[in-house]
DNA sequence: ACCCTCACCTGCACGC
DNA sequence: TGCGTGCAGGTGAGGG
């Protein structure tokens, strides 16, 4: 269940074993993960691609492919050419790769396989099957529709502190709300969001519009911190089953399921509320307003 | 344009 | 043991 510092994550794993890689073929068993393709449609595109470059936008993996010729062989055209494919994959909640040997069971689950030249196999699992894999054009991937309404990526020049503040201004929503909108702070999710509010000593309830500019400031600084002292310190779950990403095991969560707790910076008991459908954890002393 | 609620799924922990 | 309830780190459709 990942947000954006587990997305990296996994993006710099794939980025490890991927590129250089053929794809001999996919098997789709849940097809509403490729739709609106077909997974007879989808693997007649996939099939028979190598994979170039692994990266990310938001919480979306970019796997850029080339397509093969008519004759089977690579394109002769550059990457600038209209063969180039671009796999993005959101894990949503709970979607995972395995990179499996011949000699793996394939669990529980596991909704794509792609065969690769290499003997093995990468699976895309997904207990709650919230995941989605889109087949796009690289030309068109800026205009796809999920990707081109996202905000700035957050470790981006793009994204600062000027930029919040507007965002901030033009929203009448709670903070915490505005914080898990893809479309104006990128990356943050439940967990995130919830501690860097705490971070910054900002309440999540509080009007998005309202907060003062040197909170603003802020929580600039605590989005970026959470975000990159999480990249720093996760680490991939390793499966006996090749290995898996996607999960957390090291926490260092200040807020985030903690309630009742005392909070560490102050011994206030941590709060928690359903907002907006989802639990919000909260110091009431440290973020009083 | 914005914002809220619900829906999409499976599985786990909990109380009775 | 079983069953019901609530909950889970994400987002999109559909409505007001």
């Amino acid at each position: 269940m990942p947000e954006l510092p587990e997305v990296e994550h996994v993006v710099r794993a794939l980025r490890r074993i991927l590129p250089g890689r053929k794809i001999l073929a996919s098997q789709i068993k849940l097809p509403k993960l490729v739709a609106p393709l077909t997974p007879l449609r989808f693997n007649r595109q996939i099939k028979g691609a190598r994979i170039d470059a692994v990266s990310r936008r938001g919480k979306f993996i970019l796997i850029e492919c080339q397509k093969p010729d008519r004759k089977g062989g690579q394109s002769a055209k550059s990457s600038t050419g209209k063969n180039k494919i671009v796999l993005a994959v959101h894990l949503r909640m709970t979607g995972k790769f395995l990179y499996l040997t011949p000699d793996d069971e394939l669990p529980k689950h596991s909704h794509a396989i792609f065969y690769l030249d290499n003997d093995r196999r990468l699976v895309f699992r997904d207990q709650r099957q919230f995941g989605v894999i889109k087949l796009i054009d690289a030309d068109s991937l800026p205009q796809t529709k999920g990707i081109k309404e996202l905000a700035p990526e957050p470790f981006g020049d793009e994204f600062n502190e000027k930029y919040l503040k507007a965002t901030l201004k033009n929203s009448r929503r709670t903070l915490k709300t505005l914080l898990l909108d893809q479309t104006k702070v990128l990356g943050l999710g439940n967990i995130y969001a919830a501690e860097a509010l705490f971070r910054a000593g900002v309440n999540p309830f509080k009007s998005a519009s309202q907060l003062s500019s040197r909170r603003t400031a802020a929580l600039y600084q605590s989005i970026r911190e959470v975000l990159s002292f999480a990249v720093d310190n996760i680490r991939g779950e390793s499966l006996r089953a090749g290995f898996s990403y996607g999960e957390v095991f090291e926490r260092f969560w200040q807020v985030y399921e903690r309630e009742g707790e005392p909070c560490f910076k102050c011994g206030a008991r941590i709060r928690r509320k359903q907002h907006g459908g989802r639990s919000t954890y909260w110091c009431p002393r440290c973020q009083r307003r």
